[in-house]
RNA sequence: GUCGCCAUAGCUCAACUUGGUAGAGCGUUCCCCUGUGAAGGGAAUGGUUGGGGGUUCAAGUCCCCUUGGCGAUCCCA
């Protein structure tokens, strides 16, 4: 809806008004709760960074670093990106501030926008929130399956139906090229009978192929060699660990071979938290499933971007998808309530007096509302009752010369006059009932 | 990048096969009721029909361009 005037939100961008608050701000408690009893703590990183820290740690080859980044120049001819994601940053942050010589492991959790140039679509924005947890210098399996756990608890904990865990392992420095190699000879044999972007991304990045959606791929796909026959031990080893500690915690999940993280900087365990939208649309499989969460074990990186090697495990979600789906899912957010009283004035002496009196209010922590720029009795009433107000103060030019003030019922309309410096008391009374 | 669908008041939507001062509900403000809300009745407020161009005697309606939204593809949270 364009409006008279001519700015408007970027593309992809959008205000978040008031009401929509309330769903980030459901979503930051529950994920700030579950992070302190986890003993993650909170950081917070420029939402710009060099760009060489995303070339270099997301991966070249990738979209997000390829074409999806906002590049801005400075002044000074530095070259600085809008973060696409946390992970990189967190790292040269851990890096950074020294954290490797702090008691392993170091937990951390984040909440705040991302950038991604992109075409916007159904739960894809060009300026998007994550929330997500890192974790650093633990190597045990544990903390991967922890990881899961977290994500899975946040969502559990917000409602959330129909959620499917996938976990899969992509193996390591060890392992995978040699699987890479395996499944580049296999797709090349069958070059032809693969969709147009496969066979890019045979030259790119053949581990996509696996996530490709394209009819003509899946045939193929099913026969091809899968990365979990061919880890090493110890990556094989750590897989086995992991689904073990999700089958003790109870975890719901389901292996996909198939799962592939679009970042290079994956190693081993990889998962992501889809809703099932069957409920939606009837037909149509879950073609339209939409990753809520993503996340795995990079345990190269830190090292990559110049820190000590340092194994580390980690995740993000989307917010506004996890915020899209709660609204599909109609899970009610208890609404705000303005306020239970409100302060009604008359006359040019009330209406002074009214302001120390909402002072008195303020101080006794008791929200009160009012509508001072109103005069008339009527309209500031009936503004109370669109409140939903249950106590109106009334307070007019004879109650301010004899110190008293009115406690109005809205429910039933019933008066009653109390002095002045009993009001905050009587109030209270009240609103304990 | 590529491809579809869409755009009328703050919101939800009307306006038949090309034509009358573009309407309604909701909202907002006010009045009926000069110190008392919810119901009811009345009034006001609202628009360069997203923007630009073209065809036509005449365009919200047809054509082109543009901007934006939604969705698909690619990719990803």
């Amino acid at each position: 809806m364009a409006k008279k005037s001519k700015f408007q939100c970027p593309i992809g961008m959008h205000d978040i008004l008031p009401e929509e608050q309330a769903y980030y701000q459901k979503i930051y408690d529950v994920v700030s709760n579950i992070a302190d009893f986890y003993g993650f703590g909170k950081i917070d990183t420029p939402i710009v960074e060099q760009e060489e820290l995303f070339s270099k740690g997301i991966g070249l080859a990738t979209d997000i670093v390829n074409k999806e980044m906002y590049i801005l120049k400075t002044k000074g001819g530095d070259s600085l990106a809008l973060r696409p994601e946390w992970t990189a940053p967190l790292v040269r942050a851990y890096i950074e501030n020294g954290m490797q010589s702090l008691p392993q492991p170091v937990k951390l959790w984040y909440f705040g926008p991302c950038y991604r140039y992109e075409r916007p679509q159904a739960g894809r924005y060009r300026q998007f929130w994550q929330f997500g947890f890192e974790t650093f210098g633990e190597s045990s399996p544990v903390i991967d399956a922890q990881i899961v756990q977290i994500f899975y608890n946040v969502l559990q904990e917000l409602k959330l139906k129909n959620l499917i865990t996938e976990v899969n392992s992509i193996g390591d420095s060890n392992c995978r090229p040699y699987y890479k190699k395996l499944l580049t000879s296999y797709f090349r044999n069958r070059v032809a009978s693969l969709c147009v972007d496969c066979k890019r991304r045979l030259k790119e990045n053949v581990l996509r192929i696996l996530d490709c959606q394209e009819e003509k791929c899946q045939s193929i796909k099913s026969d091809a060699p899968q990365i979990l026959d061919h880890l090493c031990e110890e990556c094989h080893k750590h897989f086995k660990d992991v689904l073990e500690f999700l089958d003790e915690i109870g975890i719901p999940y389901e292996l996909n071979p198939y799962l592939v993280r679009g970042l290079d900087y994956y190693t081993k365990t990889v998962f992501e938290i889809f809703s099932n939208k069957k409920e939606d649309k009837s037909l149509e499989e879950d073609s339209k499933r939409v990753a809520l969460v993503g996340g795995g074990r990079y345990d190269k990186l830190v090292k990559v971007l110049g820190g000590r090697e340092t194994p580390a495990c980690g995740a993000a979600a989307g917010i506004e998808r996890i915020k899209d789906l709660m609204k599909s899912q109609e899970i009610k957010l208890p609404k705000e309530v303005l306020a239970q009283v409100f302060l009604a004035q008359l006359g040019g002496l009330a209406k002074r007096r009214s302001l120390k009196i909402l002072e008195i209010f303020r101080k006794a922590k008791i929200k009160v509302a009012e509508s001072f720029g109103r005069d008339s009795l009527k309209a500031q009433l009936n503004r109370a009752d669109r409140f939903g107000i249950k106590y109106t103060l009334i307070f007019g030019q004879k109650e301010a010369l004899e110190g008293v003030i009115i406690i109005r019922d809205m429910q039933n309309g019933n008066q009653e006059t109390v002095k002045l410096d009993k009001v905050v008391e009587e109030i209270k009374q009240r609103l304990k009932k």
